[in-house]
DNA sequence: TTGAAAGCGCTAACAC
DNA sequence: GTGTTAGCGCTTTCAA
């Protein structure tokens, strides 16, 4: 039943009109279901279609049309959980669609992501799925203006008519900074990326208003928000932990988490004796280790999902050029890293 | 400087050839270096590409030259962060030499796997790298044979003439049970993936070898080699745990580890005291939980910088047909995580 | 409705 | 060396 006549040179169109004793046009108008054709040449260039195991070529649909069904995607780094997650979740929603997926990796550096971005577009692309770098930068924003292809960002604004899907930051943290506030902490350290990424200054927003809203002043010796690695965790917190008025609680981003624990532990720390810990983004590591981390947990994969639906719609016409901007929320999971304040720590003075 | 004379309508070799008084064919040559081109000649088509902001349209190229300068890849699971791992390692070499990825999901789903490989071959990928579901299936065999692209097979080996990069599974596994009968132990359970691929035989084989070389039994009932998820670590875990004669140490994988952390955990045992472990593949969680787990690591990065390069090797018709077969080296990272036996687990009889 | 023909943007074979 | 020409395989007018 399969391949009936596999006859290893390609088979075009071509073969497919002569058999079918159609012409050229008919077989694509049978096979992009436009214009109405007869039933009885519609079953024979079927026929025909089967017998030769014919394949249309995208290649040259692609040239013609000039759309490609491809869509790119770029990540900052597919390595991190949260990325890998996202890619996971759209990507289903998009082959399904009948897209096929370019990935690319911009290490979070703007030279890399510009010149995939134009790699895309050159390679006729009909979307693009993309978490820049840095969504505050003038280079990323003119590139982006002028891109002229449907475009949805993920986890990052810009003063731009594009489709944004966000997850709640400002939320999460303001969550988990007034939980810790409740739990009586005030000196709450933060520790986050760098504020040139909504993530980055939504955190920094909740943070602050969770003090604020309290009428408490803001630690801000204690803010962090500098590195993506993990050693700028670990020093991040180091620094936090030691000296005249330590921090008894942070909150430290997922990435962050592995440095924060490390230094934990090189300063012989007890959690959630010394130190009250919150992790903004759930890992498997929050929820293996002993104690486990109380976490702020976002769904990546529905981040993606939703950010792929949209760029569908999009591609659809549906929702014309209204922008949309969607913000998925988060999950409060109470584990065992947080206590009241109290116990001294070994070193304080 | 940039962008100087921006025509939004796309700007084709044809304009090209005009703006430089020159023939459609030489700035085809001066493009592809291909052909002697006078030098004033090149330098009035450079002259225009610049002046006009030319860039070539992939698709049409690949059209005409039957070459996409696309690489199709296809894993089982990008949220593996091996896998994640494997890509990030051979993303940076495929697109330093000019090309675009494809990249898949197979979910290990042999349906899928097929159609994204058939998706691959239709849109003209120049080459494919793949770490196939289960390279034991006929299916797939018949599939690989026939595919006509060349094709390089990550942490898989199939009997066929394709080129395989692969983590030294026996070697490692045998070195861990090696370590752990050296400790004493002897009722040691292995944890692993299904025999359905290279990396869960190869496991299997080490195991029981460690064991055979030095002329003891291979405690068969702990042989645990059947689902990939989390659950059915745990639950291995569990059963190899309870009963007349539990293991007292485990060799498990890394995607099994967080399930048999936790099965250890439901049994109230503690590591190393009542029960040693080491994984195969290290991750973080192994590297950070307490205790740090000993871990035999395989560095997949380099893996798939590895199979990358193979693959280009090959595209250049480096190596011509030779079937190539690389195996990565483990590293052995002792931790905290093992011990002689001795100490009665509470529950043992 | 259907067929014929033009051409998407490019490469490669062939003359000159 | 360089220009001319014929397609790559398809979609899409335009007539019929």
């Amino acid at each position: 039943m399969k391949k009936p006549t596999a006859r290893s040179a390609t088979v075009t169109i071509k073969h497919v009109a002569r058999h079918a004793g159609v012409s050229l046009g008919t077989v694509s108008r049978v096979l992009n279901r436009a214009g109405n054709v007869d039933a009885a040449l519609r079953r024979r260039v079927e026929e025909a279609i089967l017998n030769l195991g014919y394949e249309p070529n995208p290649v040259a649909q692609s040239l013609r049309s000039r759309q490609s069904r491809v869509i790119g995607v770029l990540m900052p780094d597919i390595q991190n959980p949260l990325t890998a997650a996202a890619v996971t979740g759209l990507e289903p929603v998009l082959t399904r669609a009948g897209y096929t997926l370019f990935l690319a990796n911009s290490h979070s550096d703007r030279e890399r992501e510009s010149d995939v971005l134009e790699q895309f577009k050159r390679r006729r692309v009909d979307g693009v799925i993309v978490m820049v770098a840095n969504d505050n930068d003038e280079a990323t924003r003119a590139q982006l203006r002028d891109f002229s292809v449907p475009l949805v960002m993920m986890e990052r604004v810009i003063d731009l008519d594009v489709d944004c899907v966000l997850t709640n930051q400002y939320d999460g943290t303001y969550r988990a900074t007034r939980y810790l506030l409740g739990l009586g902490h005030r000196r709450i350290g933060l520790i986050t990326v760098p504020a040139i990424t909504h993530s980055g200054r939504e955190r920094l927003r909740g943070f602050e208003s969770a003090f604020t809203d309290l009428g408490l002043d803001v630690p801000r010796d204690l803010i962090h928000s500098g590195g993506r690695q993990h050693p700028y965790g670990r020093d991040a917190a180091y620094s936090s932990l030691i000296g005249r008025d330590p921090a008894t609680a942070i909150v430290a981003s997922g990435g962050h988490l592995a440095g924060v624990i490390e230094a934990v532990r090189l300063l012989n720390l007890s959690v959630p004796r010394h130190l009250s810990l919150v992790t903004l983004g759930d890992t498997e590591l929050a929820a293996l280790i002993e104690p486990p981390i109380t976490a702020i947990r976002y769904d990546w994969a529905a981040t993606g999902r939703c950010a792929a639906e949209l760029l569908l719609d999009h591609l659809a016409g549906g929702h014309g050029s209204t922008r949309q901007r969607i913000t998925v929320t988060h999950e409060f999971i109470i584990r065992g890293s947080c206590a009241a304040p109290g116990a001294k720590t070994p070193r304080a003075g």
